[in-house]
DNA sequence: TGCTAATTCGCACGACTTGCAGATCACGGG
DNA sequence: CCCGTGATCTGCAAGTCGTGCGAATTAGCA
């Protein structure tokens, strides 16, 4: 995702208006690792902006996605995440604390894949599954 | 998933009990490669049993999902699937008609991945994107 | 400054899934 | 073969997540 001054005037150029609520949104997303849901935007945005409502957070989200500025992400929480990082990469979730992490993964296209059967592939997501390191020392006492 | 006879003895073993409607749901399910949803499960289990209720196909599924029999699937659509396909693979759906397939992938291993950073990765689940075979000959023609 | 279309907000609605409760049924024991 | 008990089935209500809608408000340009 770009910087809030830069996604400002790519939404001017599209007729899309700059309001408050929206440049709190670039602001909130920009650089954001977390991976947050909408909820968990909306409850950052509401601190800093009282009032604001969840249908905008929603509306925002998709403009944003929709200029693909945004990664939009569907798990096994079956909860949508929103990732600012648009750069070629994939995820690793922890099966324990669903901890989510951005990997870069590279040689993708040394893959064997069996089964195409004609399926032009433009591209690939992976999620690795697994355990985060806080998650790891906390197995190691307690194995559930 | 295992075959209809063999997910029988696998529920009285748990003190699960063999229903028609979960012996129909069986039968239906086994082998099926097409990632049904619970409501297409639904549509086609009315079929064979009028009167079953959707509500049971969800149990059953779960079922099936808490014992390993069924792998979850979440996708872009939104919509969970479910792939009786347990055997270690990956998936590759098209762009634009949504119709998914199983894809087998070797080599796995050999994959560099930066910045795990102490994570264990365990499994790595694929989705290639993409036109299937129908979709790239309409596209063709009609590009989008 | 004023106009106009875009936006915000809050509510209702829609799709999907689960909780609940009474009626029913599977199945092991007698 | 019949019975008892607890699991299951079904239909409905409720919960979650996201979107449609409309009135009031606001951004951005002339």
């Amino acid at each position: 995702m770009r910087s809030p001054a830069e996604l400002s005037t790519a939404f001017r150029e599209r007729g899309l208006k700059v309001t408050p609520q929206r440049q709190l949104l670039f602001r909130v997303l920009h650089g954001n690792m977390t991976h947050p849901t909408a909820e968990a935007l909306f409850a950052t945005a509401s601190e800093l902006m009282p009032g604001i409502s969840l249908r905008t957070v929603y509306q925002t989200l998709n403009d944003l996605a929709a200029m693909g500025e945004l990664q939009v992400l569907h798990f096994a929480s079956g909860s949508t995440r929103f990732d600012p990082n648009v750069v070629d990469h994939h995820h690793a979730q922890c099966d324990r604390c669903g901890d989510l992490r951005d990997v870069y993964v590279q040689r993708l296209d040394e893959l064997q894949v069996h089964g195409f059967d004609g399926f032009a592939s433009r591209r690939a997501s992976i999620v690795f599954g697994g355990l985060c390191p806080a998650c790891q020392s906390i197995s190691d006492n307690n194995p559930t």
